[in-house]
DNA sequence: GAAATAATTGAGACTGAATCTCAATTATTC
DNA sequence: GAATAATTGAGATTCAGTCTCAATTATTTC
């Protein structure tokens, strides 16, 4: 149990940080590891909720913090600001629908060379960017007609 | 007095929305367009507190979503979720320092159509986008050296 | 491996931004 | 200008997220 290359990643992380690897550290990421797409901490902490031995909303605020500066997750702000996590992937950018709220994942080479390239022309140099189209996704527009 | 055009497309919003005139509401929009270039609505709050005729915190939020429904301000998200309003001028995207805050526009239309093209392939209607650029600016880079 | 030391957890208190409530005030309609 | 409707202000409330601190669990020392 918990040797999915994503625990090895975790138990780095916290070795070279000189965090303990505890049960309740690795039982967050396993919620995260059981969520598919985007997720909400509200959905992992009903889910630990039901489980035997739940985990304390404190720990798991504070786990997720870990698990995301270990460069396990990460987080986006949908529609009326509410926070999203996400497991990393490769790289991409979101359409978000403002009927239905799906979020729809894109990326897009050219979009990401020329952002390097506008900020070479300004000396900023980027560490990472958000990328976030609000409109109505196909599904919807559909749904209209 | 508020006879600028920033004060017509208030009115003009007012009206059609069957909203009426208010001292209030006209004295936060004098609040923002004092401010230069990017402000918290903490600023505003305090700012109209030092007047003889200060505004409730509660009347200054709902002005300012009205004002921003208008279309005369929106708001970004900087460093550390803080949320930043502007005054609505043409469109552009922003480079945060994550060292020093400093948010830099920039506007480049290749981006823009770019991102109008990927739009189109998925059937997907954009309406508007977020787009920011976390690194480290120029000046700060100058600093480390 | 038991005691001492250090880290982590859980429960609930606390915080701060934002929203809501509702009586009092102000504006609009009749 | 009386009746009606909209807005405001003060403070209560909400909600996500953080903090506190005693109790628990893990690590280190001998
Ligand atoms: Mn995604
Ligand atoms: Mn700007
Ligand atoms: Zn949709
Ligand atoms: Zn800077």
């Amino acid at each position: 149990m918990y040797q999915s290359p994503e625990y090895r990643q975790l138990t780095d992380y916290l070795h070279v940080q000189g965090l303990n690897v505890t049960p309740e550290r690795m039982e967050v990421l396993s919620l995260v590891l059981k969520q598919k797409g985007h997720f909400r901490i509200e959905d992992l902490i009903r889910n630990s909720a039901r489980r035997k031995k739940s985990i304390s909303r404190a720990t798991i605020y504070r786990s997720l913090k870990t698990i995301e500066q270990a460069g396990l997750i990460k987080s986006i702000r949908s529609i009326n600001d509410e926070k999203i996590y996400e497991i990393v992937k490769g790289h991409h950018d979101h359409m978000i629908c403002e009927q239905c709220g799906a979020i729809i994942e894109f990326h897009n080479s050219e979009l990401e060379s020329l952002q390097d390239r506008i900020c070479n022309s300004r000396n900023f140099t980027a560490s990472r960017h958000v990328m976030k189209i609000f409109g109505i996704c196909s599904a919807c527009q559909k749904k209209q007609e």
